[in-house]
DNA sequence: GCTGACATAGGGGTATTCCCTTATTATAAT
DNA sequence: ATTATAATAAGGGAATACCCCTATGTCAGC
């Protein structure tokens, strides 16, 4: 791989979803002012078609647009494990569904018209927030890679040692012998990268429910 | 201790917190014929001097109250480190207002006049919620009292065992021998009632903000 | 049939942990 | 002064973990 075909990872972008053309138009030329990245999307389906896992940044919706609205967009994002905050916009709020946008995870929620102070100061708060998911989620991935590549008797053998028992212990509830028990360990320990059992230990908190 | 001495341990009580009486009291009625136990409070004030931290249940408020509003009770809750759920009711919302409590943390947000149903499910729900966090506060501060019986050495090498270092790493550490750390480990077991060493990284883990 | 991945198991040795005992020193409380 | 608690240290032995080596059997895929 030459050093042009590298993937830069794309820094984060602010997402901005509005059925309004001038509205998408100041909010991403607002952004450009304070030099942060972003895309504007007409409709939550055609956000949706372009979201995938590995985006980061934030999202800015509106509440009421054709087709899905803010809160259906929230709702599908939710059901893919979206990670990106999400900051509803809206010039027609009321109070449930300004409740119902918060139930369902929203950064913030800010109503239309609002200051560019606020707004700048909201999405620079978000962006702090999923730099932080990101690393955690990074991390998490990583270890989860590593889980993958364990044999099934391995990950057995490995939540036996994290529960606390002994080669031995393992060994007699497997009926296998503590030798067998010592091999399926140690290629845990090297695959994992654990250069401790404390440290098998907090992987396996990390992922307990990945396993 | 006697019999009838005996401290017998609240149920879960919904606190009612609103300055209309007769909100309160229809509130309290409605609690009542579900069979669940209720104390009502006429302002924020009045309730604040009663509560303390082993409280177990949820609590209402309303926004608009002479003195301190439901979300200066919120606020102050929070600082306490209150861990009921908080249900907001109130007839005089507004979505700037509506969203500072959620993100105050309010467990929920209801409008005057909700229907009793809507409101039994979500006390219902939040009285829930209480047992969970109730179930794992317990543990957690069972846990940090056995943590605060520990002399400062051998916290000292719980934390380097827990790190993954060996005896005689921590020994070498601490400029000690290896003989004394062992004593010291032994007795960070004994005292933290771990029966291995992943428990007692679990249990490091779950007061890692505490040590 | 051969290769590779996987699970199985033993021998042998070293390091580490864990448990018992005894002992000294310092410090704080009574 | 006496007592209690905490920290220090050592010896000895059993259990365990960890590391090297070799070896067999199974099963999928080429």
């Amino acid at each position: 791989m030459s050093a042009t075909d590298q993937i830069i990872e794309a820094g984060q972008t602010v997402f901005v979803v509005d059925d309004d053309l001038s509205a998408r138009e100041s909010l991403c030329w607002l952004l450009n002012t304070e030099d942060i990245a972003s895309r504007a999307f007409a409709s939550a389906e055609s956000f949706l078609e372009q979201w995938n896992p590995d985006l980061t940044g934030c999202i800015t919706v509106d509440i009421r647009m054709p087709g899905k609205s803010g809160l259906q967009l929230q709702e599908e994002l939710n059901a893919r494990h979206n990670l990106m905050p999400v900051i509803v916009l809206t010039g027609h709020a009321d109070v449930p569904v300004a409740i119902r946008a918060m139930k369902l995870g929203a950064y913030d929620f800010l109503e239309k018209p609002y200051s560019d102070d606020e707004l700048l100061a909201c999405v620079k708060n978000a962006l702090a927030l999923s730099r932080e998911i990101d690393h955690a989620e990074i991390e998490k991935s990583r270890l989860a890679r590593a889980l993958e590549n364990l044999t099934d008797r391995e990950r057995e053998v490995m939540c036996l040692v994290v529960e606390g028992n002994t080669n031995k212990a393992i060994g007699a509830q497997l009926g296998i012998s503590e030798k067998t028990v010592e091999i399926h360990r140690a290629r845990v320990m090297e695959k994992t990268a654990a250069r401790s059992l404390s440290e098998l230990v907090r992987i396996c908190l990390i992922l307990k429910d990945k396993i």
